[in-house]
DNA sequence: TTCCTTCTGCAATCTCTTTGCAGGTATTAA
DNA sequence: TTAATACCTGCAAAGAGATTGCAGAAGGAA
């Protein structure tokens, strides 16, 4: 497992429950706290919702997952070698699309060359109204 | 007071916990309910937190003030009219900075002739590493 | 005034997240 | 192999932020 790589080097393990939870992560695509949980319970019902909660900020902080802000409320996780796209979150029916990251590289261009911002995209969603939502 | 019109309109009244709300949203810029039950307990100091959760609510409704995410945790409210640019938020040192709305135009028209998608671009901050921050 | 609705303070409650701790498991060093 | 050490888990408790039920107060209409 090329994932235990990242964990040995600062001392962390690769244990089952770990494993777990990244691989919910991974094909939930986004999912909250609960969500990994609950998928992780579908084969392990055994595992602690703070066992979740403690092995995101773990994988986060190895660089192996990362969080955004989807809505109100709190976080959700990407695998992160899967986040390569912008969230379009609509705040009347909820949906959300993606859009290509790119679509952001004069903004964030503009911000580097005027502000000297560093803009991470991802980290909260955009936010608006869908297309079907407009009409 | 302009503000009681918007509210009379829905039948809601102008109490002077709902104008001392206000009040401290206009004069404090941006704040969490509980900085703006502070800021209003420094003249009132018997108003209860759950009195400006539900002013705060009231008043969006309304359309008077708006709330925007700066941070991974909960909302920030503005006055609607001062709501005019950007935030943003430095991941490493907290600073939040000020951007024209402007300066987000091409890209909100790109999502818009692209996707069909409305961008609302000051509901979630713009996050990064400021200047300072970058070196 | 009288009647009706809205609003407030207070306490209780809820949801989400974090933390302390004791026992368990992996890794390393004798 | 054994002993020492560090990491990790489940469980329960606690914390933080936000919401809700309720009784009384206050605003507005007539
Ligand atoms: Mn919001
Ligand atoms: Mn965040
Ligand atoms: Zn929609
Ligand atoms: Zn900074």
């Amino acid at each position: 497992m090329a994932d235990q790589h990242e964990l040995r080097e600062k001392g962390l393990r690769l244990t089952p429950q770990r494993e777990l939870v990244l691989q919910a992560v991974r094909d939930l695509g986004h999912a909250t706290p609960e969500e990994v949980a609950e998928k992780v319970r579908a084969t392990h019902p055994g595992i602690n919702l703070s066992t979740v909660y403690r092995n995101l900020e773990t994988l986060e902080n190895v660089g192996l997952v990362l969080h955004t802000h989807l809505g109100h409320g709190g976080a959700t996780y990407h695998a992160a070698e899967e986040l390569t796209h912008l969230h379009l979150v609509c705040s009347i029916c909820g949906d959300i699309g993606d859009a290509p990251i790119d679509t952001a590289a004069n903004f964030v261009n503009t911000l580097s060359d005027d502000y000297g911002f560093k803009t991470d995209v991802t980290h909260f969603a955009i936010y608006g109204t869908c297309q079907k939502c407009s009409k």
